[in-house]
RNA sequence: GCGGUAGUGGUGAAGUGGUUAACACACUGGUUUGUGGAUCCAGCAUGCGAGGGUUCGAUCCCCUUCUACCGCCCCA
């Protein structure tokens, strides 16, 4: 242990064994639900220029300012790791020219992967973490909205998370939004002197941020701040109310919350997160964050066209699900654990395991040199079902002996009629069992 | 980026300025030599995150650093 040791780096996590199987089963499900709704799987690079991040977050964001993992490379070109994944995505969409006419319109398409982020870690935040999300392009029609969320709530639910809680608001569209923007300022202004010192920097740089501050007071004032609701145009309205008719039609519980704010301005109209009431994850209460937006695929050189999406946090459901004990999850035992005795047993032992391998079934042997009562410990632990044994006796007469784990019957087998007989060896060992 | 707490074996952990760093779990071996989950027995940290310093002597005191965790900012 003197000699210099590597570790993994800050905010990272490594994954193996238990760990693997919540991951196993979120990725699978993420791939199940969202295909059925019409999504396919888009794969893009996990770092890009950083311009292409920077200019879709907003220069002044926190993301682009401190949190941004990037680098210049050996060509000297200024990358970065992406810190999120909906960039990159309307990068190749754009690039691809997916807005073409031979593509389904809306495209819909869903991403999975690590993201990085340059911060302090804590608390269900890593440097790199790992999203999962979806975007649609070329619709702004209010039902695309609405199954774009009952799409993540069904695979919240599939995974049985509860406590589940839908924040839905709207942004309106740009007038809409510039217009609530100076209203909200108009009211903050005077009481700015008595806000906290953090309200008061987001006061300049965004001011609807100011709604959703943590502070005590600030909440005060927030309370007697207009609404976006005064300020939505005819259209953007209209389009609130359609999603929250669609939302109602499909029984989606939601809440209407005036003081969710999405971060980048790129959004507008539907914004919605996913969060649990659980009071016990307070640090990780908001799994998956969405909504619509438009401006961007034309920031990026496409043609004018609308999207919505949502990204969700893998770490965070996993946490929540954890503390939900929804990831009782077990690898499965093995159908045969083969215990050799002596050398020479052991080359008929691996072709034994290779054949029931070649046969469907899960195998595995001993590669310590063990004795036969270690190896059946082995058994035990791995919870094979059957064990085969096999040692001088074996070899010579190319019989086995096959062992029932539960019941502790045993039963031969020729080797030779394997194929054949091995079903119904188990068969019988079952059987016996059942009586 | 700022503030706070912590860091002992595979794991959970006790511990003290000074001979062999508790205990438990796990693991390995054994309990008459080719058969499991119980019991019992035995083994299992030349080292207490790393690097310096104070001291006759430090895992225990000081400094630095790394990492984890908690809070702020922000967010998934």
């Amino acid at each position: 242990m003197a000699k210099a040791t590597f570790q993994k780096p800050k905010g990272t996590a490594d994954l193996y064994g238990q760990n693997v199987l919540a991951w196993q089963k979120i990725e699978q499900q993420a791939r199940l639900i969202f295909s059925r709704y019409g999504y396919g799987e888009i794969r893009t690079p996990i770092f890009e220029s950083f311009d292409l991040f920077s200019r879709s977050a907003g220069d002044t964001s926190d993301v682009v300012t401190k949190e941004m993992y990037d680098f210049f490379d050996k060509g000297d070109r200024h990358m970065a790791l992406r810190p999120e994944g909906t960039a990159g995505v309307v990068r190749a969409f754009v690039e691809n020219k997916l807005f073409g006419p031979e593509h389904e319109k809306p495209y819909k398409t869903f991403y999975m992967g690590p993201m990085f982020r340059y911060e302090r870690p804590q608390a269900g935040r890593f440097r790199q973490f790992h999203q999962i999300g979806v975007e649609a392009f070329g619709s702004t029609e209010p039902s695309l909205d609405a199954e774009v969320i009952t799409m993540v709530v069904k695979f919240l639910d599939s995974l049985g998370l509860k406590d589940l809680k839908v924040a839905l608001n709207t942004l309106g569209d740009q007038e809409s939004r510039a217009a609530y923007r100076q209203a909200l300022i108009d009211y903050l202004k005077p009481h700015e002197a008595e806000l906290s010192k953090d309200s008061q920097v987001r006061l300049e740089k965004n001011p609807l941020r100011v709604l959703d501050s943590k502070d005590k007071n600030d909440q005060v004032i927030v309370q007697g701040a207009p609404t976006i609701f005064d300020y939505l145009s005819e259209e953007s309205k209209a389009h609130f109310e359609a999603v929250k008719g669609f939302l109602n039609d499909l029984g989606i519980q939601y809440e209407i919350d005036p003081a969710m704010v999405r971060g980048l301005d790129y959004y507008n109209n539907t914004i919605f997160e996913v969060m649990t009431t659980d009071p016990d994850l307070k640090g990780a209460a908001t799994i998956a964050g969405g909504g619509r937006y438009s401006g961007l695929v034309e920031e990026f050189g496409g043609p004018e066209t609308p999207g919505i999406g949502f990204g969700l946090g893998v770490e965070r459901l996993i946490a929540l699900l954890t503390a939900q004990n929804q990831l009782n999850l077990k690898a499965s035992g093995l159908d045969f654990y083969l215990a050799h005795i002596g050398d020479a047993s052991q080359a008929l032992t691996l072709e034994l395991a290779t054949k029931l391998r070649d046969l469907g079934f899960s195998a595995d042997l001993d590669f310590a040199g063990r004795s036969v009562k270690a190896q059946f410990k082995t058994a035990n632990r791995r919870q094979a079902r059957f064990v085969i044994t096999i040692g001088d006796e074996e070899v010579a007469t190319k019989q086995v002996k096959v062992k029932d784990m539960v019941t502790g019957k045993q039963a031969a087998m020729d080797l030779s009629k394997m194929d054949e007989q091995i079903e119904d060896v188990m068969a019988e060992l079952v059987a016996e069992e059942a009586e």
